[in-house]
DNA sequence: TTGGAATGTCAACAAGGCTGTCCTAAGATG
DNA sequence: CATCTTAGGACAGCCTTGTTGACATTCCAA
């Protein structure tokens, strides 16, 4: 059929294949954060402490409120975790250079080796599902979550992937 | 280069792109759940409320202890759900025929209509997804998704699938 | 210089995970 | 029958991580 709207065609829109999608998102996601986690959980860290140290090690320097767009939480939700955070000496927090309002933020020597330690087991997940996926399937993989961000976290999404390559 | 195993085959293997799977599955999980939580917003509901919907609606009938092995959490976290859920008349527990010891789970046309109404808004944004990226993207999308699931969770969801096909 | 906007902090509350314990009802097994 | 196991519910209390509200500090522009 050379048609592209027959029935044939957008058999993958249908709402069952949908519903797969949606119950696929959900499996795998629990796949995606389950190593990360079961570390966490051995310490008195959560996945918003996960979070916040990989995008502290993603663009060191980095300030509050930058995060807080990133992360899509609340500044008061995200200073709980950052101030356990400094405590324990993982991420210093160096007042702005320029203005002193600001907070720029860095990964101490502790705080990145936890980051590693938590990327490397998420890190070695996804290339496993990459490797038996194939290259082809990743790059469809990659477009498919692409057009499911919003608007906004989009284009962040977008800016990271350009200043960390 | 014909060796598989050559830098170059395997580009799509290095950390940076890793990395940015990674944050893809980030950004796009919050999109995914974004539309629902929207709605869930306006009630007493959340997303635990939503993924018990979801799951007695695709197999209605259903246990608890059925349930819960699918949501992966404790019994005393969805009983507090479902308890919610019973006690406003959007899901009915109906002691079982072989099995007295057994509920089954079964949404109310209230329940149904709620369920209805998160799923559309989900799918709506999904479909958008699926159709900008086409049909190879969305196999290769569904491959990635399904190796990155555990073992177990992909069983279930294997089950799923072909239950409900 | 003064008022508003922006950055970040502290306090209190709610949702939804978790563990632990205890309980009833009902099936399974000796 | 007596006992063990399984399905489910209830209650208490904990933790993480979201939320709003109030507040301090700093910068900037009228």
């Amino acid at each position: 059929m050379s048609d592209p709207t027959s029935s044939d065609t957008l058999l993958f829109l249908t709402d069952e294949q949908l519903r797969q999608g949606i119950e696929a998102m959900f499996f795998a996601y629990r796949g995606f954060t389950a190593d990360p986690d079961r570390i966490l959980a051995t310490m008195a860290y959560g996945r918003a402490h996960h979070r916040a140290l990989h995008f502290i090690a993603r663009a060191p320097g980095t300030t509050v409120t930058n995060l807080l767009s990133i992360l899509g939480v609340t500044k008061q939700s995200l200073n709980r975790v950052l101030r356990s955070l400094i405590e324990d000496e993982l991420v210093e927090a160096r007042v702005g250079a320029a203005d002193k309002r600001e907070r720029n933020l860095y990964l101490t020597t502790k705080g990145a080796a936890l980051e590693r330690k938590l990327s490397d087991a998420q890190r070695t997940r996804m290339r496993a599902a990459y490797r038996a996926a194939g290259p082809q399937a990743v790059a469809g993989f990659r477009t498919v979550l692409e057009a499911m961000m919003d608007g906004e976290l989009r284009r962040r999404y977008q800016a990271l992937k350009e200043g960390g390559a």
